[in-house]
DNA sequence: GATGAATGAGCATTCATTCAT
DNA sequence: CATGAATGAATGCTCATTCAT
């Protein structure tokens, strides 16, 4: 593992321990010096936006793949409900830190935004070619899929509900229900 | 307005504007002396306790008071996601204090809990109570009906999404679907 | 000895010794804490700007003092010179802040400014009013009667030159025929 | 141009920008690498001390030549006025690190003591040759002469005087006036 | 209740310098 | 000779909190 990946990986260790971080504590927990952190990422919003980018990259790549391997409208929605949460539950560190984020977000530099677009439009597309769905605007469509998920994994994170697991099929028939056509 | 209320005032403002505050930015903006401000309310974290309770109670009652008003299950559902749209929408700074609120959630005193306990009883019963609504566990129903506004309203509120009375009658239309017994 | 006036005094002196200076060191001359020092000042500029204000001014006043008890050109001229070279030679720490200076004088807020310009006003119009000197610019007056005081004090405070006292004379009669009429 | 010749060019360029420099603005603009302007100057002091040799160098030489030059005591001291005014002119930059000067005018080594020493003698001699020069000490003989060049020429610097250009005779005479026999 | 000077631990960041390749 | 990743001591500054008046 290169240096930068070591760093990024403490990094990401330490917000999901305290949610703010310091730089000492990155550095502590990589073994690499205060220099070296910032000779590769400049400052402490360059190492938060490269996670950020990379988390966001990997969770935004399953979510298409997901898309591409549903046969048919319903499987396709239950797909993305049942990823964001089998995400999230195996990577609660990732998905804190994507969750709180707003440090991150506000900065987020052309790159991110880009990545951001790329997905919800492909998302979009996808869902305009299946008339099982209902019409909706992509605001719509998009709160009502991801919103349930995204509520019940942040219930999930704060320690507040059972395993995601046992959630999953009831929660991805309601996303269903709340868009199919009917 | 009391001292007290000048405060919070000036705290609610402080937060939203940058996300994270300092008791200086809170003294300028109140007018009141650092002093005084600890003499109220005994540090930081007690001006977001206090802030985020005042905040949280002035929300809840207003989804009891729709959920009161409700006629049967169908007005019910619509009332609750309309309620917290248009509560955001008048109410963003509150909102975005709210929706952060990471500082204040980890410390949230007992009293905290009790308010989130009891209007998540609430609406339990409330639901419980409701054939039309087709049997779900409650953290199902509540991320069902919640999670799409939330969703919604965090976009709405970094900007992103467009007016949310437009999107109203569609998200309640969707959060019905979802719960609705077929 | 108020809080503000010790912190000015210990930076003086930390100034004075190494021509750079941390707050570390002014903290630990002064006895006060950093915090303090920061409540008083600012930062960094705002000491050396305060400094440089009280160093100034003070200096000025000696030299419009001087300027004040002339009773003819010539003595005024010579009397010019021997203040400086006397507050240089007894006021050493203070001439070399001043004599560097360069990182104040950059931000240099309005005050100084005004300063500068009061006092060069001062002797301009002094000199206009002598007939037994010379018409010359003020750049050049300034430049002639200064300037050698100015070049032998440099020298002088980096341990170059010998008393000012004994050089006091002939430094003043060389500025006197540099402008007096023929 | 030599790597070394670069790397000096770029490190005044550097220093006459800010006043304050780094090895990474001075890498940046010379291109080089920071283990190559290590290599070729073993560090910060080096670059300095090197650079501040070289102008030194080249300032004293055009003083000797003007001073050769000069047909009689009046010419000599006229030229040495007009030199400094016109190469500070066409040498802001290396004038203002001279003038500053300050880090490197501490460890001066030997070479440099000496280079200064030897103007000052060969200064002093032609002096002493001249009997249209009154017998002045030799430091009072030359803070009257390059005193007020210096002084106007650090005000120039600053940006807060005209051309020298327009002020050169005026000074020159006010020098050879201030050393004159009578 | 109110005021604001004082405190000091903690933090992000800079920068000269080294050294393996 | 050249490169640039790595080091870590040093530094300016922030900010919650205390407390005498």
């Amino acid at each position: 593992m290169s240096r930068r990946e070591t760093i990024l990986e403490a990094a990401l260790e330490s917000f999901g321990a305290t949610g703010a971080t310091t730089i000492e504590d990155i550095r502590e927990r990589s073994g690499a010096s205060v220099g070296s952190i910032y000779h590769h990422f400049g400052g402490k919003d360059g190492i938060a936006l490269a996670l950020y980018m990379e988390i966001l990259r990997e969770y935004q790549a399953g979510v298409l793949r997901a898309l591409g391997r549903a046969t048919d409208a319903e499987s396709g929605v239950r797909a993305l409900v049942r990823h964001h949460l089998r995400w999230v539950e195996r990577n609660p560190d990732r998905a804190r830190f994507l969750l709180q984020g707003g440090a991150a977000r506000e900065h987020l530099g052309e790159e991110l935004k880009a990545l951001n677009q790329t997905m919800f439009a492909a998302v979009g597309e996808w869902v305009e070619g299946q008339p099982a769905i209902r019409p909706l605007r992509r605001e719509i469509f998009y709160a009502a899929v991801f919103g349930p998920a995204q509520e019940l994994s942040r219930s999930w994170l704060s320690g507040r509900a059972r395993s995601l697991r046992q959630l999953e099929d009831e929660l991805a028939e309601a996303a269903w229900r709340a868009v199919r056509t009917d």
